[in-house]
RNA sequence: GUGGGCGUAGCUCAGUUGGUUAGAGCGCCAGGUUGUGGUCCUGGAGGCCGCGGGUUCGACCCCCGUCGCUCACCCCA
């Protein structure tokens, strides 16, 4: 009883999820199921480790997040296994695996891990929601993607909101541009800033996203993969924008936005926070990502989604100053045991199974204590039974109301009499 | 990987130049007054002051170490 400090505790970097942060988390992710339900998505899940060729093939040996993020290890049978660090990879290998008929929209929301210092908005376990579009490459899915996201963030109170955008090219201009990128940075390999002077070989793309000063100054001036799209990828992207502005949603060209993932083809794009700042304002990005399936093994599919961190959409919110919970989660009644009828069990059970939301108290408490835990359970009517000796009438009580009315009520016309009165409290 | 800040009750925090039984508010429990909650009053439970070592007659306070939390840099959600 008097342990004094618990032996364990949540690992570095996680966090459990309880009390109102919790039903913030319960109203955001139903709250995304409904949108992803209005466009015709269905739920995806994965399990949440795999075989680490499915990330170092998928986001790319090249990316920050493989090369030095990655929760990998090795299970019993020496089998080398990751835990998934963002969605899209294990959705694509579950394509792969499937071949489910295309066009396939799925949503999910899961837990990610990278293996990385804690701070704000930052976890090693964190989670993230998002939604893949396999099997087309039709720029209206783009649009409709990039549209979902929106909606969605709007709808949870997010408003200082930019959407950023830009296309990475396919194929033949990409494979051009990266040539002229590289053949650029090697004449200015010195202008470059510490760390890019002798990494940028390994991914000349990743420059262009670098915020350091020196870096900045020479991609500026350099070529961007916007002016070197062929006609196809630059049909695609003036689809896209052209398609987004038709729906009312405007972005900024944003030339530097390669994002984190070696995957990504086309069309890329960031949503980022005003209310949030600097290193850690952006909410969720995506993109186009048509090369990817090949990578896994699978038959050349096109593919495009977008994720966000819960954490950092909740953190958004937050600074937004939304702190409402998205989702109602009110109690309907209370049943308190006056302790001169029966026991009170089968009632309360009677109640639930008649779809009311009902909560009671245990342990034999008084009167007065079960009328207390009845107030702070926020229900909207307390039930109270047994209160004048054994009897086939009940006694309902509006605990909302500043000058408390009660009702006396026969039992066999409880339901209706609550429901009626809860119709009544909700207006 | 690199720096800064902080670890005292369930929570938020006080704790005087080191000095005896370590405090407050909120929360929790019980009782009183409202027949029966919210307001008010009374009482109570709950702390090896993160952990280990050192200095000292004496350490929550000073020193060292350690673990943890947190914030920032890098990068990402």
């Amino acid at each position: 009883m008097n342990d004094p400090t618990p032996p364990f505790a949540a690992p570095v970097g996680t966090h459990d999820v309880l009390g109102p942060a919790s039903a913030q988390w319960e109203g955001l992710i139903s709250r995304f199921a409904d949108w992803t339900y209005r466009y015709g998505f269905s739920l995806v899940l994965t399990p949440i480790f795999e075989d680490e060729g499915v990330f170092s093939r998928g986001i790319g040996e090249g990316s920050d997040v493989f090369r030095k993020e990655m929760y990998v290890f090795e299970d019993r049978g020496k089998r080398r296994y990751a835990l998934r660090p963002e969605g899209t990879a294990s959705v694509v290998r579950a394509f792969v695996q499937h071949r489910p008929t295309t066009p396939w929209k799925a949503w999910y929301v899961t837990p990610a891990f990278r293996y990385e210092r804690p701070q704000k908005g930052r976890y090693r376990q964190h989670h993230q929601l998002g939604v893949e579009v396999i099997g087309t490459d039709d720029p209206a899915v783009d649009v409709e993607v990039i549209a979902l996201a929106d909606g969605f963030y709007r709808s949870i109170g997010l408003e200082r909101l930019r959407l950023l955008i830009n296309s990475m090219g396919h194929g033949a201009c990409r494979a051009a541009y990266l040539a002229a990128l590289s053949e650029y940075l090697e004449g200015h390999e010195l202008s470059l800033c510490d760390e890019h002077r002798t990494q940028w070989r390994r991914n000349a793309l990743r420059v262009l996203d670098c915020k350091r000063p020196e870096c900045v100054t020479v991609t500026d001036a350099g070529p961007f993969l916007v002016d070197w799209l062929c006609e196809p990828c630059r049909a695609h992207f003036d689809a896209v924008v052209g398609g987004l502005a038709e729906v009312g949603i405007s972005g900024t060209l944003s030339p530097r936005l390669v994002r984190g993932f070696d995957y990504y083809t086309r069309t890329t794009f960031e949503f980022v926070s005003d209310a949030l700042d600097g290193a850690q304002n952006a909410v969720g990005g995506g993109g186009r990502y048509d090369g990817l399936t090949e990578r896994l093994g699978g038959p050349p599919t096109s593919g495009v989604g977008f994720g966000s961190g819960v954490e950092r959409l909740l953190l958004a919110r937050t600074a937004e100053g939304r702190v409402d919970p998205l989702i109602e989660r009110t109690l309907d009644v209370f049943v308190v045991d006056g302790g001169e009828g029966g026991p009170i069990g089968p009632l309360v059970e009677r109640l639930r199974r008649a779809g009311l939301a009902v909560e009671r108290a245990y342990d034999g408490r008084s009167l007065k204590a079960q009328m207390k835990v009845a107030d702070r359970s926020g229900a909207r009517l307390a039930l109270l039974v047994g209160t004048e000796g054994p009897g086939s009438t009940v006694t309902i009580r509006d605990l909302r109301a500043s000058e408390s009315t009660q009702q006396r009520v026969p039992e066999h016309e409880l339901v209706e009499a609550l429901t009626d009165r809860l119709t009544k409290t909700r207006l």
